[in-house]
DNA sequence: TAATATGTTTAGAACATTCTAAACGATACA
DNA sequence: TGTATCGTTTAGAATGTTCTAAACATATTA
């Protein structure tokens, strides 16, 4: 392969490498996908370890994590006993995507544990009886509410968010 | 203190410090923006490092991450001589903030380095002769185009993102 | 059947992050 | 001035993450 169009390669990865890095992604997650979004043909597990000098493992770890992203797919082809992959080149919609599920199933989480913490605070309220922790009492009433409203707030920003590219 | 309320104080600052985890923030980052978000007055260090059970300069370090976030503030209270610390009780601002600036930043390098790749390919194109090499260099001009828009799209994204709480 | 090709799993090595305890420097007070 | 009080820095211990090489399982071909 030319010598040009294999550095704008190199360049290319190592710049989504660095950014997925960033994000606290797995570098090899990223690096894996830019390979297949720049290929202009399905790749093969060798062809990825061999580009990336990476391990058989490593590689096939972390293209199925792409693979549950929806960020490539397996294709088959005629006469190849190995599995060839690609990239789908709707980066907003993956990248959408796996934010949404993240974040909402995190906020959820959370939402679901701080409604449980009111419960308690509402259960043990009558039993507040000197001036000092009623006032306590009413902070973290306060304060919880907050951190509801903004997780419910999230929720919701999340599914519209979601919304722009169905 | 009651322990009804110290219960739900740990409670809470669990949960927080769960979901910073899970969003790859250094979990005493949550947990001490938790605990001061929960409580009625200022706390100090000493205050901080009690609760967590956690090292002095642990809680140093990390309390002045939250400082630089804007999401607590030192207080100065009379006649003490440690430094005190409240929460900025504003949690969608400081979230959006933090978002807004860590992914601005990354969005714009990553934009920089796409355009300086195309650059590349652009002075290289004359030099591909061969049918195949052509054919390359365009999937590849069309590979980071769209790379591009969509780092541009994500950067005016985050922009608007953060004037909804300017 | 044996030999080969392919992808997955796994044990632990390599590396990165987080944490503590102690040293340190600065300030306030006796 | 010396001593106590604070916050910061730092060396390295503890913990987590990522990676490889090898073992393994499965399917394919000879």
């Amino acid at each position: 392969m030319n010598s040009k169009l294999k550095a704008i390669e190199e360049e290319f990865i190592a710049t989504i490498g660095q950014l997925s890095e960033s994000l606290s992604i797995n570098r090899i997650v990223g690096q894996l996908y830019a390979l297949l979004f720049l290929s202009p043909g399905p790749l093969s597990l060798d062809d990825m370890v061999d580009k990336l000098m990476i391990s058989k493992g490593n590689a096939s770890v972390n293209i199925r994590e792409l693979e549950r992203w929806n960020a490539v797919k397996k294709v088959w082809i005629k006469g190849e006993r190995k599995n060839f992959y690609q990239a789908n080149l709707d980066v907003l919609k993956i990248v959408i995507n796996c934010f949404k599920n993240g974040l909402l199933q995190r906020m959820q989480k959370t939402t679901e544990k701080i409604v449980k913490t009111q419960g308690m605070l509402n259960k043990s309220s009558s039993l507040f009886t000197n001036k000092e922790e009623k006032n306590i009492a009413e902070v973290y009433q306060d304060r919880l509410k907050r951190i509801k409203e903004i997780s419910e707030k999230t929720e919701n920003l999340v599914k519209v968010l979601s919304g722009l590219v169905e």
